[in-house]
Formats: structure tokens, C-alpha cells, sequence
RNA sequence: GUGAGUGUAGCUCAGUUUGGCAGAGCGACAGGUUGUGGCCCUGUUGGCCGCGGGUUCAAGUCCCGUCACUCACCCCA
């Protein structure tokens, strides 16, 4: 048996790897365009930072962690979420002090041990970013106006948006006993997970798919966003109003609860009908306690994460993505003394910064020119026996089939001058 | 953890119903053109039919087991 990939994982093979470079090459440009500046965190942490900021009774950190002990006996992860590893490093290097507001992205890799199915992987990467220290609504709306942009720079269409907010703590927990209360009466009829969930978490009740849960929840679960203080309800009113200015279409969602413990407030997540049964392509929202819960002074936060995988499932759909160029210079060579010559024109257009490359397999001629095409060279150098022994080379253009020419001593030059000329 | 589907050439898949020589298209390689790519034509290469056992004169095909992958549930990006 031949060793294989660990499941769930992914290997990027070279003829794909340029629409990683192409995704990531436009996040950084975005990025830095929205003066947002990367950071980078180590692959692993302790656990606690992950039981702490992300919540015991969640599925990500209750069933789904990569965790082990090292040689010393301490118990790490390998980070299974990004947001609490940024909020560590924010406060062990004390970047509040730096400036009273961060902008910081990232892009990186995660690993949770769920069952892999489509657009779910347990190694997959996320980029997102946060604005740390404000509490007003502007960097809510910013969070979701520059993701929206974002996909839409990208191409990407019939992106839903789904906004909601789930209060500040206290009006969360009040909230949270009133729609207690109200469904108790129904316990028997929900179904068994449903039940279960009435008693650990009952936000999650909105997500079952059982119809007649459903059919429940819609006639008698009480609205969160009832529910809401005074400032909870303004705040939100003042994102929804900003986002309206700032014309991003939304729909309000008061069903949406994200899984994760540290969510305040305003809560979404975009969705896109071109992937599977796990259709979000990124989730975010605000979280004003999560800074002090790690051990840091309380600064409020919100941010957003967005699935790379998945962003690259519907830009295949889409044809997103551009025609990478090559830009090569293929070198054929046929005879014994001519591939020596040919050889040095190779390292000749290097040092000028050309891209060249030369025939390994001492192919015919014919062989050498379907490898050319293949490779998608612009030009092809042709430089046999005949031609050394009167010291030129014949210069194709593959495009038109043309072919001229030139003095081999001067051959580098001459090119780089039809290369400046055509451009 | 639960359920369903699928495993045959490098890739995409026929062949399984009704057991009887292991197939196609694409790709790769070569020839058609003494030293000229793509298109076309011809040929060549390529297989532990996922793995193990059983039934049978005979198994890719039927039976049992097992592993892997995919999709879905739970939950999330």
C-alpha cells in the first residue's frame, strides 16, 4: 500500500497552485489598499487558549481540536480558529499601546477533526481580519462592507448576506431564559437532537432542519431582536442604517447564531448557493469581551473569517480566474556541440532576468517543439548544428510561426529588444 | 459519531442487470514531415478491476468481510 494523504487533507499540485498565488496575491494587495496590516501566528497553541476564548460547550473545541501533550506535558492545539491566537498575540505584544485601534489580517492555515465532505476539510485555511478598540458601529459596517467588496472585486455574484445581533451579554442571558421559557411547553414535540439542545444551547434550536422544530420556532420562539437593550437596539439600527448608505444588500436574520461562545452584538455571514450542504463562505461578527476574558485590558473587537477553500470552490465555477502568463523562452537544441552553446544562451537570458529554459531529454526537434507549446512558450530559440556553424540562431515566434535570424553572439541582446519592441 | 453512494489505465468513465479473452475517450510517447508546435490521421505505451476470503469448470461481475474516497447529518469557513 502506498502512503496517502491524511484525511481531509489536500495536496495543491502545480497546475492549480497558481489560483492559490492568484487568491492570496489579491488579498495582500486588497489588504494593504484597506490598510490592514498581516499578522502571523504560530501553527499551535496551548489548549486553554482555545477552551477560554472559543468556549468549552462548543463542537470546535468539545469534539473537534488536534490536541496533544508535548515532551514537557503541556497540553497544545494546533489552532483550530484564528481569531483567539490574533487576540493573544494583541495582548502579549501589547499592541494597544502601539495605537488605541488595530487593523490586522491574516491568512493561514487551521485543522479541526470533523468529518470531511464538501468545502470542509480538517487541514483548510482561512484568511479574515479585525478591528480591535472601537466599540462603534462603523467597524461593524466596515467589517462587512470590505468583505462584501472584497468577493465582489473578485467577481463573485448572488452572495447572500445575513445580519443579525444577538445582544450584549446581559441582554443575551435574559433573552436566552424568556425563549426557555416559551418553548419548554413544546419539549416533547421538538426531536431528539432538539430536545438535547434545549437544554445545553438553545440559540442552536433556529438551526434545525426538522421541519416541524421549525414549524415551533416560527409560531411561538420569541424574536431576539425584541429583546434587545436600548443600546443594543441602537447600535444595530446604526449598522444596518450604514450599511444601507454604503449600499451593501443585506437581509436581517434573526435565526443566525454563530457556534462560537465570544460573539456580542451584531453577528453574519455570507452565503453563496454555489456550494454544498455548507454554503457559508465566511462568518463574522462582534465580540467586546473576548480581549479581557484572554487576560487583556477590555477592548472591544469584531472581525470576520472567511474560508479560502471555499472562496476558490465558486471562483472555479465562476471562471475567476485570470490566464497565467509565462512569459518563456523555450531553447531547442539539436546536435552535440549546439546543446553546450544552447546551454550558455539559457544562463545568458537569466542573468538578464528572462525566463528560459532548455530541453533535458535531448528530444527531435518535433518532440521539443510540442513541449514548447505545452509549456506555452512565447518564443522558441532554435539552435542546431547548422546554425553554430555559422554562428547564428533562428528566433520563432510562436503565436504567428514566424521565424528571423540572429547573430548568436548578440542573440540575449537582440531579444530582449523584440521583447521591448512587441510591449 | 450516524446514514447513503462510489472504488476498473496517469485522468474521466463504460463493462456488473443475465458470470465466459480487460474496454473507450482524453493524456503521455512515436510516426505521417531527412530539422519545425497546435489541427488531422495512424500506431504504441499504460491494469493486483481498492484489499482479503468464499461460491463456481470459470468472478471486474455473485456472497461475506474489510479499507479508502465522496456526499449528507451534527457543526462550522
Amino acid at each position: 500500500m502506498q502512503y496517502q494523504r491524511i484525511k481531509g487533507t489536500r495536496d495543491i499540485l502545480p497546475l492549480e497552485v497558481y489560483q492559490w498565488q492568484y487568491l492570496e496575491n489579491f488579498l495582500r494587495e486588497y489588504f494593504k489598499r484597506n490598510n490592514y496590516k498581516e499578522i502571523r501566528t504560530p501553527a499551535f497553541e496551548v489548549t486553554e487558549l482555545f477552551a477560554r476564548g472559543i468556549g468549552d460547550d462548543t463542537d470546535v473545541v468539545s469534539k473537534e481540536m488536534y490536541t496533544f501533550l508535548d515532551k514537557g506535558g503541556n497540553s497544545l492545539t494546533l489552532k483550530p480558529e484564528l481569531t483567539a491566537p490574533v487576540m493573544r498575540a494583541y495582548i502579549q505584544n501589547n499592541l494597544e499601546q502601539i495605537a488605541p485601534l488595530t487593523k490586522i489580517y491574516y491568512i493561514d492555515a487551521l485543522f479541526r477533526q470533523e468529518r470531511p465532505q464538501k468545502g470542509r476539510l480538517r487541514q483548510f485555511h482561512q484568511f479574515g481580519f479585525e478591528i480591535l478598540g472601537t466599540p462603534y458601529p462603523e467597524a461593524d459596517a466596515e467589517t462587512i462592507q470590505t468583505t462584501y467588496e472584497l468577493y465582489r472585486e473578485l467577481g463573485l455574484k448572488d452572495l447572500q448576506i445575513r445580519l443579525n445581533s444577538i445582544g450584549s451579554r446581559t441582554s443575551r442571558g435574559q433573552y436566552l431564559e424568556i425563549l426557555r421559557k416559551a418553548l419548554m411547553p413544546f419539549r416533547e414535540d421538538f426531536c431528539g437532537t432538539c430536545q438535547e439542545r434545549l437544554e445545553k444551547n438553545v440559540l442552536r434550536l433556529f438551526d434545525c432542519k426538522v421541519e416541524f422544530c421549525q414549524q415551533i420556532m416560527t409560531e411561538h420562539a420569541p424574536s431576539i431582536l425584541d429583546h434587545l437593550s436600548d443600546e443594543d437596539r441602537l447600535h444595530f439600527k446604526a449598522v444596518c442604517h450604514l450599511l444601507d448608505v454604503s449600499g451593501v444588500p443585506y437581509t436581517i436574520d434573526k435565526t443566525l447564531v454563530r457556534g462560537l461562545d465570544y460573539y456580542t452584538r451584531t453577528t453574519f455571514e455570507i452565503t453563496s448557493s454555489l456550494l454544498g450542504a455548507q454554503n457559508a463562505i465566511c462568518g463574522g461578527g462582534r465580540y467586546d469581551h473576548l480581549i479581557e476574558d484572554l487576560g487583556g485590558k477590555p477592548t472591544p473587537g469584531v472581525g470576520v473569517a472567511s474560508g479560502i477553500e471555499r472562496l476558490l470552490l465558486i471562483l472555479e465555477q465562476t471562471g475567476g480566474f485570470p490566464i497565467p502568463e509565462t512569459n518563456l523562452i523555450y531553447i531547442i537544441t539539436l546536435g552535440e556541440s549546439a546543446r553546450v552553446a544552447g546551454f550558455r544562451l539559457v544562463c545568458e537570458l537569466r542573468r538578464i532576468k528572462l525566463n528560459a529554459q532548455m530541453d533535458f531529454l535531448r528530444r527531435s526537434i518535433k518532440a521539443q517543439l510540442r513541449d514548447a507549446d505545452r509549456e506555452q512558450a512565447n518564443w522558441v530559440v532554435i539552435l542546431g548544428d547548422e546554425e553554430l556553424a555559422r554562428k547564428a540562431v533562428i528566433l520563432k515566434n510562436m503565436k504567428d510561426g514566424r521565424q528571423t535570424e540572429l547573430a548568436l553572439d548578440t542573440a540575449a541582446e537582440q531579444i530582449t529588444a523584440i521583447l521591448q519592441n512587441q510591449s
